[in-house]
RNA sequence: GGGCUCGUAGCUCAGCUGGAUAGAGCACCUCCCUUCUAAGGAGGCGGUCUCAGGUUCGAAUCCUGACGGGCUCACCA
């Protein structure tokens, strides 16, 4: 419709306005609630050329295109805005061509290019809490989104399992995990725990010995008990310890967190967990047999948690497999004099004539960095897939710099397809009580959080008592589906590049701009057109407003798709399917449907119906929520 | 301190490639179930779009500055 006036006028530029016009100037925009009209096209950008009034203008234009195309009913011009008024007949075809589209709005599938969609990318020591959730549910939103624009899609994410912090939780099970009466160490199969939250547990309690170590360190140093320690760091603390004087109270907690790190740097646990990362590295088969022991207790645990998230992957990525190959290109780019060695033998590259500092892609002893492993691994995802046409990376923006560097790296070593990387960067989620905090521990468990939001959905669903035919299996899926469809709706509708509140004491809400409104509203036409049976063709109907918009709306599901994937935003769908929900129920609450006399009027409606509810379920499952059939 | 980013109703968010009187939801107040699912609908209340300049026919939207919040600038990941 848009794309026929726009050629027209273009077509036709020297006749109405003179001169050849720029496509730009012809821009459309939704017709105000309270003006009669369907589309609006805005005149001012060709009241110069046409030297008279915008009233006039729009008149001049007007005219012209609804004498040229019929399916403009009539026009009018309000201060500067041209606004047409579209024929039933048009709407009533756009409506039956979706209809018979089982996959209106998708494009043909693999169609375009193929992508590459990496989130997740936990780290094993860390069970998943609610930032992972917004990652989670944003990165295979946008993996489905791009699906739907033709894109073949592999999901993929990398697996943070190798480096020093795993060696600690390693080592701090070894040593401070308790023994059963058989005689065995705290496992999956001997405690009530999941594999990730045991290995989580081990994790703090690294940290925690390790604090309690340097605190007997420190009270040590300060009376004046030096034995055993090198001089340098005797040295370092006497000087920290005098430069407190004289200090205010915030540079003197600076100094101390310097005294802290100093003595857990002398601690014997930390060179413990160091020894053992230099005995993984060499292959030890005792650390090597503990590593794969503990890291698969935590995929396991891992994996259930995905399946409730309702997440999946198509190929993984192991650091412990790419850091490797990041070794080999840049002991390769520095051959090519991409990067430079300093006497230390760290490994450093130039980016100041980008305006940037040097980076260290390799440490002193020759061991990876975070740097190292990304552009290893993404390599790697290259060689593996030749087709390739780029990667979407869902990680939060706290690391907007790191991905900056990564793809001016990449490019600088000379790959074309560094250009078609692109950093799908979220913003954090913060709690009513302000950011997530392990060691305060407000950190919002991702198990814990789903459960409890199925739980509230079993609760509220029992007090409506909609279903109290349904089994229980089918009860509980559909609790499930409430409670998961709520959690991941109210994470998603924000924009990604925001961030955003979360507020666990209303994450599952009911009503307004919500996941399960918008699942009643396609339960409830899913009823009606059970009750309805079979649908007849219809003829000779004149449409309501109401109506009309429902199909205006549709018609544009399309573009919302194309648009949604451009800007990597799972939001835009969920506005979009939102305002559809409204737009239905504000017709829904003003007609007669089954109970309409007139057959034709009554099976449009029906017609009408059925898309709409089509629509949310395709919308909705591009979120990765899941639409019943009763609620 | 440098870089990036955000600031819209009491709260949570839309709107931002410049366009008409800035929109929703929640909360609060009225109404509507002998209508097909009231997890719904209709209405009311609520705004100096942080502030100050600038660009122009027109600025919440673009530019500059200030103020306030967040992130980041590791031989951490």
């Amino acid at each position: 419709m848009e794309n026929e006036i726009k050629s027209l006028l273009l077509d036709n530029a020297k006749a109405l306005f003179g001169e050849i016009i720029d496509e730009k100037l012809i821009q459309f925009q939704k017709t105000r609630k309270d003006v009669e009209g369907d589309l609006t096209l805005v005149i001012f950008p060709f009241v110069k050329m046409l030297k008279c009034s915008p009233s006039e203008a729009g008149e001049k234009i007007g005219v012209f295109l609804q004498s040229k195309l019929d399916f403009i009913k009539s026009h009018n011009v309000v201060s500067g805005f041209l606004n047409f008024t579209i024929s039933d007949e048009y709407w009533l075809t756009q409506l039956s061509k979706m209809n018979k589209d089982s996959r209106h709005g998708y494009a043909p599938e693999n169609s375009k290019s193929t992508l590459m969609v990496e989130y997740s990318s936990p780290n094993t020591n860390k069970p998943l809490h609610l930032g992972h959730l917004r990652n989670n549910f944003l990165g295979y939103s946008v993996a489905e989104i791009l699906k739907a624009n033709g894109h073949k899609v592999v999901k993929t994410q990398i697996v943070n399992d190798r480096g020093i912090h795993i060696c600690k939780s390693m080592l701090a099970w070894e040593r401070f995990s308790p023994l059963n009466s058989k005689g065995e160490r705290e496992s999956p199969e001997n405690t009530v725990l999941k594999g990730d939250k045991l290995v989580g547990k081990y994790y703090v309690e690294f940290d925690k010995q390790l604090n309690k170590e340097a605190n007997e360190i420190i009270a040590s140093w300060e009376t004046g008990e030096f034995d055993g320690f090198a001089d340098y760091v005797v040295d370092e603390f006497n000087r920290l310890d005098s430069s407190k004087s004289a200090k205010n109270e915030k540079s003197i907690d600076g100094i101390n967190t310097k005294i802290k790190d100093l003595a857990k740097n002398e601690t014997g646990l930390l060179r413990d967990a160091k020894e053992m990362l230099v005995k993984w590295e060499g292959r030890d088969p005792q650390v090597y047999l503990l590593w794969t022991t503990m890291n698969s207790w935590v995929y396991k645990g891992f994996e259930s948690t995905y399946k409730a998230m309702g997440v999946d992957f198509d190929q993984l990525y192991f650091e412990s497999d790419t850091y490797v190959v990041g070794k080999d290109l840049i002991a390769d780019g520095l051959k090519k004099g991409i990067f430079f060695k300093k006497e230390d033998k760290s490994v450093w590259i130039d980016l100041s004539d980008e305006g940037l500092d040097a980076k260290l892609v390799l440490r002193s002893d020759g061991t990876a960095v975070y740097m190292t492993q990304d552009l290893g691994t993404a390599f790697d995802r290259y060689r593996d897939f030749p087709d390739l046409n780029g990667i979407i990376y869902t990680v939060g923006n706290e690391q907007d710099y790191h991905f900056k560097i990564l793809f001016l790296i990449l490019k600088k070593l000379g790959f074309t397809w560094a250009e078609n990387c692109y950093h799908l960067s979220y913003g954090m989620v913060d709690l009513p009580t302000g950011r997530m905090k392990s060691r305060e521990g407000t950190v919002v468990d991702a198990d814990d959080l789903m459960a409890d939001v199925v739980a509230q959905a079993k609760e509220m669903t029992q007090e409506r008592g909609h279903i109290e035919e349904l089994s229980t299996e089918d009860k509980n899926a559909l609790y499930e589906l409430i409670g998961m469809g709520g959690l991941k709706y109210y994470l998603m509708k924000v924009d990604p590049k925001k961030s955003m509140m979360f507020n666990p004491e209303d994450s599952i809400e009911l009503n307004g701009n919500t996941g399960p409104f918008i699942q009643y509203t396609h339960a409830r036409i899913k009823s009606l057109l059970n009750k309805a049976g079979s649908i007849e063709e219809y003829l000779n109907v004149s449409l309501r407003e109401e109506e009309s918009e429902i199909i205006k709306h549709l018609t544009h599901f399309p573009a919302l798709i194309s648009e949604a994937g451009k800007a990597h935003s799972p939001a835009l769908i969920a506005n979009y399917t939102y305002d559809l929900v409204k737009l239905y129920n504000h017709f829904y609450q003003s007609v007669y449907i089954l109970k309409e006399e007139n057959e034709d009027l009554k099976n449009m409606r029906l017609i009408l119906s059925k898309n709409v509810a089509k629509v949310i379920a395709s919308a909705m499952s591009l979120l990765g929520i899941k639409v019943p059939e009763k609620m």
